[in-house]
DNA sequence: GCCAACGTTGGC
DNA sequence: GCCAACGTTGGC
């Protein structure tokens, strides 16, 4: 199966991809997605060697970096814990309700994508990401627009 | 199953 | 802070 390529959104405040940066050997569980639709890519459909786009939005919204996905879907403890942020006490071991991922960072763009600057790019026409409306923090991204952005960043990451 | 009310996301 | 666009909840 060939690798596929998505785009993992995050509020810098919450997790920027300088936290995933300063985890030991930049490799972080993307946790606390309490989404169906994001859930069920992240527990079916993301595989270890998939890329991501690292997205943040709200402040300075644009593409940051890529990750790539070291292991596949397992359940989001997190939810689990009546003190972490994102508790929900529909999930138990029995029915974890709620699924992650564990990432490593692939590179940090030297600038920022802007969403701003990525409306203007030829390709990105139909990317989930530019559609207005767009909410879902786990996105399908296609190869093509995923090389595009790639060669836009300037890095050289094989695909 | 319908749908109004409500909560959240996220750009601006 | 505003507000559009969604997602979720819950009464019926």
């Amino acid at each position: 199966m060939a690798r596929r390529y998505w785009l993992l959104k995050s509020e810098p405040g919450a997790y920027s991809i300088d936290d995933l940066a300063a985890e030991p050997g930049g490799v972080g569980a993307w946790d606390g997605v309490r989404n169906y639709q994001a859930r069920n890519i992240l527990r079916d459909k993301m595989r270890v060697g998939d890329l991501a786009l690292f997205y943040h939005s709200v402040t300075a919204p644009g593409v940051v970096g890529v990750a790539e996905v070291v292991r596949e879907g397992y359940p989001d403890h997190t939810a689990q814990d009546p003190t972490a942020a994102h508790y929900d006490p529909r999930s138990t071991p029995e029915n974890p309700v709620w699924y992650m991922v564990d990432v490593r960072l692939v590179c940090r763009f030297s600038r920022s994508l802007s969403l701003k600057f990525l409306r203007t790019v030829a390709g990105l026409e139909n990317m989930e990401l530019l559609r207005k409306g767009s909410r879902l923090s786990v996105q399908p991204v296609s190869p093509e627009e995923f090389s595009i952005i790639l060669d836009l960043s300037g890095e050289n990451v094989p695909l």
